[in-house]
DNA sequence: ACCGGTTCGCGAATCGGTTCGAGGGGAAGA
DNA sequence: TCTTCCCCTCGAACCGATTCGCGAACCGGT
């Protein structure tokens, strides 16, 4: 069914239906009555794909994931949830891709075969092919996370550096001496993931103007893996009295290794970092930590690829994200006889 | 630019590009070459909605999400992650789109513009709105899960009564004979989520054929609430000694709640279900349970939905999972004096 | 009755591909 | 040399929408 049976049915011509879809030219009551009365009748829509076709333009937005062999953070996942959120409350639908890995073919489809008319692109690394390629192209683009240069791009970011130095200064300011830092993984970090990279800064810097000792360490983001990194950790330097990580997944190990350990929190040891909000609340006792806005960052990264799709030649825009630390119950002064 | 570009600076008709291209009619090799080469330099992609439009088919599949309210489960984002890359081997795309709510709209626009050529539905209700929309419009699709009359359908499912019953007789084999069933939460149930009550008869059916008391409980998806839950049946029936779930977002609080009341696991009180690997491996000690195969899943619905689509008159196919329960660790003989 | 100005519906062109029938040209056979 | 046939390539129609220019009908005013 298309355009031309609603027309004849309508007795009107196909333009004339266009035209009461639209509403760009007006059409008197008694024939867009009729018209409507059809399209009623048989349900009718217009084809997508038609519809692209002579518009230029698809209303699809692509969203570039990380492959499924590497789980979703449950961070990356909220994203997703907000960006499709997002998109479907302006009319547009998400087409998601797969990147890395073999899933090359997919990507390249997508951005070169004018399937969508812009693209989201998450789990930026410092030095990023896909938005290489993204700029040879022209599609307009907006990233969740940024790259080391990002001047002249688009994105929507946390600001890892800072506010994993306000953990560290809150650590300080609770009198630790001895801290350590919980990373992502060490395949992640060693392939320029920007938040690991930028953190680690964050907790260098704060580390050393506050001359306090930090040692650091990669972690998988597994609960597991946490729970051996913080034994190794202790072991390596028993004076360590907190921690701070942006490590998520790594939180329950770390929890169960202080349980383990008969370390209580945050009497003998205190746990701070970065986290999604429901990681934090589901921590015992419930994690100090900067609670990362996903829901809202999906929504401003959608916000700011229709507006540069809109206007592809306006001037880029960005957005840093530093919430405040949310004091919970994980943190607290450093004890009188640590160990 | 388009074919009439390439063919232009090749010399040659828009056809014979569209020739080369697809290999459906024999073009001599100087002009096949001299075709390939004007492509390679102008790096010349068909535009997909062109070619959307002529083919009457799109090479791309939806997938209908549970709306972003709503936290996914792991299992639920394993399945969609599978499905992406399923999709993304055979060379086809996946648009998104949240149900329920008010986001029906772009439910309606995937299913009724023709965007896409099949739907993946998850989140399957005894009773399903999507489902019979979907039937009406004759659009292929496949469900992962299924509906309460699912015989001329085409699904992929968890056989939950099945291995629950196994939970169930595992316990008993094991001496138990207070078991309790921690299911999801209330509204999903509620709503008529099919795994929660299939769960739910498998359970019954399997405590009253083994002669056992058993109590059951609804308990939200999040491991505060899974820690209280499992706190409240103890107090209701402290002769429990073992505990049965499909949550495994309480999974976390379960052990939390053992842990707190000084049970040892297995020696005190035993657990198990069904959850997603990594859930199993992360729970101290790892728990015995059926492991739910999400990755081969969502890529079977995918092949599922593409023989629908090559052959929309083909029999129904479904594909109905038991996997076998993985002994690990958090199961064992019932204690003698229990409490 | 005529005229200028709106209002509004129609037809045709267009977007960028695919596909089919037609026909040019070369080789092989008589 | 003339057919016959096959191999290629070309031109045109088509998919289903949008949009623009045109002109018919109708209005009130003189």
């Amino acid at each position: 069914m298309n355009i031309g049976e609603i027309a004849q049915r309508a007795g009107v011509a196909r333009s004339t239906v266009s035209y009461v879809l639209s509403g760009k030219r007006t059409v008197s009551d008694p024939i867009r009555q009729r018209v409507l009365a059809v399209i009623e009748e048989l349900d009718y829509r217009p084809n997508a794909a038609a519809r692209a076709l002579k518009e230029g333009r698809t209303r699809t937005l692509g969203l570039v994931i990380p492959p499924a062999t590497q789980r979703l953070t449950d961070m990356q996942l909220s994203f997703v949830a907000s960006v499709v959120e997002a998109a479907a409350h302006a009319d547009f639908d998400v087409l998601l891709s797969p990147s890395g890995g073999d899933h090359d073919r997919s990507f390249e489809r997508i951005v070169t075969g004018r399937r969508v008319d812009g693209v989201l692109l998450m789990e930026i690394r410092l030095e990023d092919d896909r938005v290489t390629r993204l700029q040879q192209t022209g599609l307009p683009f907006v990233t969740i996370g940024r790259t080391a240069d990002p001047h002249d791009m688009w994105w929507v970011d946390i600001d890892y550096t800072t506010l994993i130095a306000r953990c560290v200064h809150h650590l300080a300011d609770l009198g630790h001496r001895h801290i350590a830092f919980i990373n992502r993984s060490t395949e992640l970090v060693a392939a320029g993931y920007g938040p690991g990279h930028r953190a680690l800064t964050g907790f260098r810097e704060a580390v050393s103007e506050r001359g306090l000792t930090g040692v650091d360490a990669c972690c998988p983001d597994e609960a597991t893996a946490g729970e051996t990194c913080l034994g190794q950790l202790r072991a390596d330097h028993p004076r360590t009295t907190a921690v701070v990580t942006i490590n998520e997944a790594a939180l329950p190990g770390i929890q169960r290794a202080l349980e383990r350990a008969g370390l209580d929190v945050p009497a003998r040891f205190s746990v701070t970092g970065v986290a999604a909000r429901h990681w934090a609340e589901d921590f015992r006792p419930p994690l100090t930590a900067a609670d990362v806005p996903t829901l809202d960052m999906g929504a401003e990264a959608v916000e700011l690829l229709l507006a540069r799709i809109a206007e592809p030649e306006a001037p880029p825009r960005q957005l840093l994200h530093a919430p405040p630390i949310s004091l919970r119950a994980s943190t607290g002064p450093v004890p009188r006889n640590p160990g």
